[in-house]
DNA sequence: ATCATACTCTACTGTTTTGGTAGGATATGC
DNA sequence: GCATATCCTACCAAAACAGTAGAGTATGAT
């Protein structure tokens, strides 16, 4: 399952790809709308921001903003810097492999079951993006 | 990520496959042969035991086996007894559904594509069973 | 310049989950 | 009735999760 802390950020993302091309929106703002925590809310979309998926802007006028075309950034791509790997085994992750102990992987059932399981998880969290989040702005 | 635990109880039952048919096995004899700490495989092997997975026999000559043929238990249902939930969010886990506060499941976007995740995931391991973990014997 | 605004950053804290351990109770077979 | 093995409850330490605190820094307006 996605940490509640995932789930915040794509509530904010919502948020952000709603208001996208209407400049930059306050933590403050986002935290009120969407009843996330302000200052959990804060570290959130700092990570998100060091990761390249938002951009912000201090001082009066600012506030965070979606860096590049909501179309470019994958859901798989917040999961993983938000919750880490994707994978249900260490073993078959891509971005975050390790070896798991005592399995040969050549010859592990779980290992290529698993391996399916990533491709196909895969296959729809690469493909979707934050532009699929977008609500139509019903929520604003 | 699969817990500790249910990587442990997958590494159990493949041993468990490879010797269906032969009796049961000792809790001690699967803890040496795969490494996993003795007392912690007691409270997994049960566990599987109390959901219809395993059978046991106690006293001499016993141990724990296999309850149904192998191929009648999906590693989904396995997954659900050690670790629970598959789905990435709650408000479309199948088994242990919670209304997601703050989303309008009708309107959500993140829903819909964690929908199509969990249903590519069950797809496998729903088709997939405890005979696929099957090593053909090599780790006997 | 200076002041208000707003993000930035480090560190801390309470709670829950994870990953086990301990030890006695209970059932079975000989 | 004894040895064998599972059954069962409770406990415990460490890590992860969920959030908080508070001071620091950059920006824009006046």
């Amino acid at each position: 399952m996605l940490s509640n802390k995932a789930q915040y950020a794509f509530r904010a993302l919502t948020l952000l790809v709603d208001k996208y091309e209407e400049g930059p929106v306050l933590i403050s703002e986002i935290a009120k709308k969407k009843r996330i925590p302000l200052k959990f809310l804060e570290n959130i979309l700092l990570e998100l921001k060091r990761a390249g998926i938002l951009q912000s802007k201090k001082g009066k006028g600012g506030g965070y903003f979606i860096n590049q075309h909501p179309s470019k950034t994958t859901i798989a791509a917040v999961v993983r810097i938000v919750d880490g790997p994707i994978a249900m085994l260490p073993c078959v992750s891509l971005y975050f492999y390790q070896k798991c102990k005592n399995c040969d992987e050549k010859n592990c059932g779980l290992h290529d079951i698993m391996e399916n399981v990533r491709d196909a998880t895969l296959g729809i969290l690469e493909s979707r993006t934050l532009e699929d989040l977008a609500t139509g702005r019903e929520n604003l």
